[in-house]
DNA sequence: AAACTTAGTTCGCTAAGGCAACAAACTAAT
DNA sequence: ATTAGTTTGTTGCCTTAGCGAACTAAGTTT
C-alpha cells in the first residue's frame, strides 16, 4: 500500500514480469538453498515449466547451479539448486580510522582473499593505497568481479557518491566513488559504515535479524553510528541525514569530546574512545596511551575491575540512547555491532536494564541482540552494497 | 532496493504487468488532471496504443472520465481526462471522543453528504449509532459505495480489525471492523486516528506534503497522536505500536495525567487537555467546565492574554517532542493537526524556537507546517482509508 | 492549398506465464 | 517381480499485454 512516485516510476515492460519473476527465483535459491525447481514451484505458484526457464537463465549468468539430486518423497529426486559459490564477484573496501580491510568474496558473501593495511595521514597517498589494492584483486580475477562496495566512518551521500565529511581523516566533500570507478573500471558503490553493516545484517545476520523487516543497528566504534532497516531497506531521511543519531543529546559532561567537538552527545558517551577514557581514570596510574579497545575488552573478559567497571558504564550511555530509538521506532530488533560485542556477557545486563525502563504500558519492546557478522563487520557491509544489489528488488512502485 | 520479503511476495502474473501499469496511468491522472492519453504515454514511456486500452478499462470502471478537448500544440487537440467526479464511492466513520461524523465521498476525496451526532457512553449504543448511520448512506447509494473506512482515538490493529485499547470509550479488544462489516455487507477498514490523518495528507495535502517520501504527522487532540510516513506509506513497526510516541517521557508533573494515568508523558504536556487545564489555572477565577479547546483558540485569537500564554506554552513542550522525532527521522516536513493549527500565527514562533536548539551541525532541519486538511482531518482520513487503498501500489516485493 | 504536427485507433508481432501432456525416475503394494 | 501411483522436469500450444508501424482525424504553419 505504497504510493506510486510519479517523478521515479519506471512502468511495466514485457520483460518486467520476468524480471521480477527472476529475482525471486533467485532468492528462494539463496535463502532456502538447497532447493528443487518443484518446491520453488509450489511457493510461488508459478507453473514448473516457468521455474525452469528462469532457472536455466540464471544457470547461464553464473548465479546459481546444481548440486546433485535430494532425497525422493515417493517420486522422482529433485534436483537441488544453490547459490554458485566459486569464484569471487565483489570487492569491498572497509576504510576503518586506523586499518583499512579490502577483500574479494563470492555470492554468497564468503571472503575469498583479503588484505590489510594501516591508513596514511594523507588522503591522496591512502586513496593511492585503496586503489592500488582494488587494481591488484580486480586484475587476479578478470571478468568474473562486477563491483566494488566502500565503507566509510563518516556522513556519505551514497547518491553523488561524494564522502561529505569523514572525521578522522578530515576529507571533505572528497568524490571517492569517481576517483576508485575511473582508477579501476569497475562499478563503485559507497556508503556510511553504519549504513552498510545494517546491509550486511539484513542480508548476512543471523535469522532473527533477516527474518525481520524493520531494525536498528548501533555500530561503536571510535564514534557510535546508527543503520536504520525499515521494511527491507536502508532509511536514510532527507539528504542521507537520518542515522545520525551519534550526536543525539544525552546528558552533559562526557569522558570524551564528541567527533563533533561537543561534550554532550550520545557518542562521547558511548564509543569506545569513551570507555577507554574511562578505563584511564579508574586506573590512575597512567595507561600506556598505545592501549586498544581491543586490550580493554581482553582485560575485561580476564576479569579485570576497572576494565569491567568501564565496560559496563559505557553499556549504561549505550543503553540510553537504545532506549530512545526504540521507543520512537518500535523495531522488531536493535543490533549492536563493534568490538564491544565481544564483551557481551558483561554488557548485557546494564544494556536490558536501561532498556526496560523505557518500556511503558504494554507496548513491545525490542529484542537487543549482539551481532554475528564476525571480527570485521565493515568489511562484509562494504561487500554487502555489492552483493545486496545482485538480490535486491529494484522494481515497481 | 528492497530486500525481497519471500513470506509475503508475490510472483508476477501475466495481468500483473498490466495491473501495475493501469495504477501508474490511474494515478497520472489523479495527479495531473487534466491531462490527455498522449501526454501520460510520453511521461511513462508506453506507447500510446497502450494508455488508449488502459484508459478504456478505466472509463469502464468509472474511475476515469473524459472533459473535452483541450488545447492544441500544432496538431490535434488532445481528449483531456480527469477522475470521476460524480457519485460517492467511500464512506468515511470518523469516531472522535465527543462527537462521530460520518460521510460519503468521491474518488476525489470531496465530501458529498455528512452527518454527525454525539456519541454515546455505552458502547453498543455508539456503535448501532454508527452502524445505522452507514447503513442509511449505503443504502442510499446502493452499488457505487464500495467500502468504509473508520478511524478512531486509539491503538488500532488494522491486521485483525480489532479496537485494541480506545481509552475514551473504554474499549477493548473490540473487533469493530467485522461488526460494521457483518451489518452492513461492505469491505471495512479501520485505523488509528494519526495514522489515518497521516495518509490523509500524504494523498490529500498541500503539495509540500504529498511531494514527501518521509514525513510526521503530529494530531493534537484530547491526546497526542504521531502518524510516520517513510517512503510514501504509513510505518508501523511491531505489532502497529510506532506512532505511540505520545507516551515520550519529556518531563515530570505536567498540567494533566496522560491518557495512560502518567504525568511524564509528551501527551500530558501538550494535548488540548493540558491547554485548557493551563488557562484554567492562569484565569484563577473558575471558568466552567464547560470550556472547549476550539473556544480558548478563539479566545487567543481575539488577543486574550492568558488564552494566548497557555497555548504558546502548550506548543513549547508540543515543540519538544518534534525536535526528539525530527533528530530521530530527518524527515522533510511535519505537519501539526488538530484545533491547534487553526492558532497558527501564535504558535509557531514557541515551535520553531524549540526546534531550532536541537538543528546540530549542518543537518538539515525539517519544515513544520500547520494542517490544510480543514475542520475535520480524521473524517478526511478515514475516508482515505478507502481512496488511498485504490490509487496505491500493492505490488511487487 | 500544401506541408507539417499531434492525437488517437487498428492490427499484426513478440515475450512470457498458463496449462496439459509426457517421459524419467522413484516408492510401495500385491 | 510386477503393477500402480508419485514426483520431477521438459515440451509444445494457448493467452495476455506491451511494441511498433500504419492510418485516420483534426489541428497549425507557410
Amino acid at each position: 500500500m505504497r504510493r506510486i512516485d510519479l517523478k521515479n516510476v519506471q512502468a511495466a515492460r514485457l520483460n518486467t514480469i520476468r524480471y521480477i519473476n527472476r529475482q525471486i527465483v533467485l532468492n528462494y535459491v539463496r535463502e532456502r538453498e538447497p532447493i528443487s525447481r518443484a518446491e520453488i514451484a509450489r511457493e510461488t505458484a508459478l507453473q514448473r515449466s516457468t521455474i525452469s526457464t528462469i532457472v536455466d537463465a540464471l544457470k547461464i549468468e553464473g548465479l546459481v547451479e546444481e548440486i546433485g539430486e535430494g532425497e525422493s518423497t515417493g517420486g522422482r529426486r529433485p534436483t537441488m539448486l544453490r547459490l554458485r559459490m566459486a569464484g569471487p564477484v565483489a570487492i569491498g573496501v572497509a576504510i576503518r580510522p586506523t586499518r583499512i580491510v579490502v577483500a574479494t568474496s563470492n555470492l554468497a558473501g564468503s571472503v575469498i582473499e583479503q588484505e590489510e593495511f594501516p591508513s596514511d595521514p594523507d588522503q591522496e597517498k591512502t586513496l593511492q593505497l585503496v586503489i592500488e589494492s582494488v587494481r591488484k584483486f580486480s586484475e587476479r580475477n578478470r571478468a568474473s568481479i562486477e563491483a566494488v562496495g566502500v565503507s566509510l566512518p563518516g556522513l556519505v551521500d551514497p547518491a553523488t557518491g561524494h564522502a561529505i565529511y569523514v572525521p578522522h581523516f578530515k576529507w571533505r566533500d572528497l568524490p571517492i566513488e569517481q576517483r576508485i570507478a575511473a582508477a579501476t573500471g569497475l562499478p563503485v558503490t559507497i556508503d556510511n559504515d553504519a549504513n552498510s553493516v545494517a546491509l550486511a545484517e539484513l542480508w548476512f545476520g543471523r535469522p532473527e535479524v533477516t527474518d525481520a523487516r524493520d531494525f536498528i543497528l548501533i555500530l561503536v566504534g571510535q564514534g557510535v553510528g546508527t543503520g536504520i532497516i525499515i521494511d527491507g531497506q536502508v532509511y536514510r531521511g532527507e539528504r542521507g541525514a537520518a542515522g545520525e543519531f551519534g550526536h543525539m543529546i544525552v546528558g552533559a559532561e562526557a569522558p570524551v569530546a564528541c567527533s563533533c567537538g561537543n561534550y554532550d552527545c550520545w557518542e562521547a558517551f558511548s564509543s569506545e574512545r569513551a570507555a577507554l577514557a574511562r578505563y584511564q581514570k579508574l586506573c590512575e596510574q597512567q595507561e600506556p596511551e598505545t592501549l586498544t579497545f581491543a586490550m580493554l575488552v581482553d582485560r575485561a573478559l580476564d576479569s579485570e575491575e576497572n576494565a569491567k567497571a568501564a565496560l559496563i558504564e559505557t553499556a549504561h550511555y549505550l543503553g540510553i540512547g537504545i532506549s530512545n530509538l526504540v521507543v520512537g521506532f518500535s523495531p522488531e530488533v536493535v543490533v549492536v555491532g563493534g568490538e564491544i560485542s565481544r564483551a557481551w556477557p558483561l554488557i548485557e545486563e546494564a544494556l536490558s536494564e536501561t532498556i526496560e525502563r523505557s518500556v511503558r504500558r504494554g507496548l513491545p519492546s525490542a529484542r537487543i541482540l549482539p551481532s554475528t557478522l564476525g571480527a570485521n563487520p565493515s568489511l562484509l557491509g562494504s561487500l554487502s552494497l555489492v552483493l545486496a544489489s545482485k538480490f535486491a528488488a529494484a522494481f515497481a512502485a
